[in-house]
Formats: structure tokens, C-alpha cells, sequence
DNA sequence: GCCAACGTTGGC
DNA sequence: GCCAACGTTGGC
């Protein structure tokens, strides 16, 4: 299982919109290192929800539900279908991840404008352990 | 609102 | 195929 992070801006579509839908399809990426990522995406795969925009914070767990799909009207698009995993106990803010060396590597740190990237395991649990924690 | 970083487009 | 001009994204 691979584990992933998602852009979108909150006024446009958020988690707690997910949560009440259920599930989304996931598309409109033109990107095309975004692009490649999605289409390296398996279903049971997890990707964390960020929030862009005013937020700037992990706010949720989706599980991607169904694998990448070509899109017919261009070649080049996919999409894949997620549905909510779960609410982060309190967001992990991206101020609170630039100020830890240890994620200084990551591309939410070094690319702002990539909206679906990879995340290694170790990230992966340290945010999780992060957003468990009470701020301060 | 501004701007840095990056992608895309089109002329050559 | 190069690169200048322009557009877009997202953080500040």
C-alpha cells in the first residue's frame, strides 16, 4: 500500500465535503508530474487530504477507492475515485512541517505548486503521530 | 494583492 | 529545438 498527498482548496471542494459524500472522483489535474503520480495510484492506497489556500493544513485520511481511470475525451487525463478514511484528530499545518527539518525534503516543503505527490512511510506516520498530539 | 516558481505556448 | 512571453498555482 503506497501512501499519497492531494491538493485541492477548501472553498472548492473540502473534506468535510468527501465525508458527506462519501466518495468523489478525483480529476481535473493537468499537471503532468501530478498526472503521472495519480496514474501510479492502486486502489486501498491512502492519500492525505491537504488543504490550500487560507488553511495550509493536512486535515484528512482518504482511502483511494478505485484505481486510475483514462478519461475518454483526453488521453493524457485520469482520474481516481476516493472516499474518506478518517478526520485527523486536530490538521497538521504546513508552518508546522516547514519549521521540522526533518520534512524539509519533502515536495509539500520544496514544490508548493504540486498538487499530487508521493509520501514515504516515514512521513506518513510521523504526520499521523503529529496530528494525535495537542499543538504547543 | 503580490510574487516566486513553474508550465505552456508560439515565433523563429 | 530554443527561448521569450505569458498564464497558473499557491504561499506569503
Amino acid at each position: 500500500m503506497a501512501f499519497w498527498l492531494m491538493k485541492q482548496e477548501p472553498d472548492c471542494y473540502s473534506f468535510h465535503d468527501l465525508v458527506r459524500e462519501g466518495e468523489t472522483v478525483w480529476d481535473g489535474v493537468s499537471n503532468p508530474l501530478a498526472r503521472k503520480h495519480l496514474r501510479s495510484m492502486s486502489a486501498g492506497d491512502r492519500a492525505f487530504f491537504y488543504h490550500t489556500g487560507k488553511e495550509r493544513a493536512i486535515v484528512g485520511i482518504m482511502e483511494i477507492a478505485t484505481g486510475p481511470e483514462q478519461k475518454a475525451d483526453d488521453p493524457k487525463a485520469v482520474a481516481v475515485r476516493v472516499k474518506p478514511h478518517a478526520v485527523l484528530k486536530r490538521p497538521v499545518t504546513l508552518a508546522e512541517i516547514k519549521a521540522d527539518e526533518s520534512f524539509a525534503e519533502w515536495e509539500l516543503v520544496t514544490q508548493s505548486r504540486l498538487s499530487v505527490m508521493p509520501v514515504s512511510s516515514a512521513i506518513w506516520k510521523k504526520i499521523e503521530r503529529l496530528s494525535q498530539r495537542p499543538l504547543g
